[in-house]
DNA sequence: TGACTAGACTTGTCTAGACAAGTAGTTTTG
DNA sequence: CAAAACTACTTGTCTAGACAAGTCTAGTCA
């Protein structure tokens, strides 16, 4: 097919599937707000029509997205844009900003470290050489000028060159990482524990003040995108995820 | 097709689609052991011609459960069961007998309450009526005789009508509820907090210890199977999940 | 005005085939 | 003996069509 044309970012002239480039056309739509939340998306059949592909195309890469938790499709009905309330871990993965906007409360963030630094010990999980130059960046996320969060953030150069450009009082990293490409995949490992004595005054809270640490890769057009340790009061922090495939009856009971 | 056989539990009777119940029927051989970590799965042409079905639904079948972290696929080479190392959070629900058996350390399991509850305000989280029964379990996991990890959990009796008749000293629930039938699809949220003073107790951990909570609700054969709450102290526990589709380069990375 | 039905739409599942791309083992060639 | 080529397998992707199952709306009838 003459197919959706995928916006630049880096490497983003490697040709993927027909599926994965209708994938990736649907979700900078949804992330650009052109769908919004609860929108009807263009049926299977408008999609053949409009794309040029089988049904079958279409219909991988809809059931791929509503994996991802980024659509619902509903059989004799239609395909949907997710509400904001998570039903993937994926689309869990959200932006701090409107999360806490969310809550009604207005965010800000403070940036205390912005560089670009060779050599660095996360390369190897960012899938850079050793000596290879990456982004880190650690920034205070403020709720109503209340501190909440630590984000420790390293970032690929390949995926995001011009990320130590960006002005962190105006957005937020997660938000122009996810102007670039959508998210692909992401990694994450959750743990509990007491903050560091430098983490306790940045968020000021007494130092035996459990807080969860989420580590996180994300990947988008089969690079890693970033590495970020979040770490946040317990009080303030809850992650939700669904893995498998949920029945219907699932939508009718309460949330965990 | 004549396709393979679900063998009985609760509700097994409803038909499922083809493709569903090929990944049943493989899912149930991992669980048992006959198909083993690393083991080569029969080939889509293989399986085709078995249970004669089409292609693409044996193709659907691997692909999802690929995506549930099952099974490994590799273009050329064939599809292989995932090995120990988790690479999908559907898998990472692992039998806690399992996960210290693989540190070296003999698990063992202190039933503290065993009962059948009739009115459980859990009950809608089951999708039971407000008024039903349910089964209702707290043990204590220990390994090499200390403790590391308090679960309360409630099983949907539709689903497990024999739960509460098995010996917790012997098995898991998570083992027992895994013989009826396989993982479909499982929501959790991860929290961190203090221990209430009986669970720091049971675990033998001062009362400032951190503890993760992971609370999960399982289902299967479009029943919730049950509702969990896990407790352990954070230098115990470590949840690593892995959602969307990560590219062919992700397994040459270390891990997060 | 309400109930029922038919039609037109949607997604869900399945089949059959084709070609691309990748891999591993075998055979041939230098 | 090593390298290249070939063969036979694998999964990846795509097409086209069919039928099932579900939903919604408009029209008809009592």
């Amino acid at each position: 097919m003459r197919g959706p044309v995928i916006e630049k970012s880096a490497l983003a002239n490697e040709p993927l599937p027909q599926y994965q480039r209708l994938k990736v056309h649907i979700a900078r739509q949804i992330e650009a707000g052109r769908l919004k939340p609860g929108q009807r998306i263009p049926s299977e059949q408008e999609l053949v029509r409009e794309f040029s592909v089988s049904r079958m195309t279409v219909s991988r890469a809809l059931n791929d997205l509503e994996q991802d938790g980024a659509i619902t499709r509903i059989q004799g009905v239609g395909s949907f844009v997710s509400t904001g309330k998570a039903e993937s871990a994926l689309l869990e993965i959200r932006d701090i900003a409107k999360e806490i906007a969310d809550r009604g409360q207005t965010h800000s963030s403070r940036p205390l470290h912005i560089a670009e630094e060779r050599g660095s010990s996360i390369n190897a999980l960012l899938g850079l050489d050793a000596d290879a130059a990456c982004y880190h960046t650690v920034l205070l996320h403020l709720a109503d000028g209340q501190p909440v969060q630590v984000e420790d953030r390293w970032v690929n150069p390949r995926f995001a060159p011009k990320y130590i450009a960006q002005d962190f009082n105006r957005t937020t990293p997660h938000r122009y990482l996810m102007s670039l490409a959508p998210l692909q995949a992401a990694e994450h490992v959750f743990e509990a524990d007491l903050p560091t004595p430098e983490v306790a005054g940045w968020l000021g809270i007494p130092k035996n003040t459990p807080c969860t640490i989420l580590r996180r890769r994300t990947w988008s057009l089969n690079l890693v995108a970033s590495v970020a340790t979040l770490v946040t009061a317990s009080h303030r922090s809850r992650y939700a995820g669904i893995f498998g495939s949920l029945p219907p009856l699932a939508k009718a009971l309460p949330r965990l």
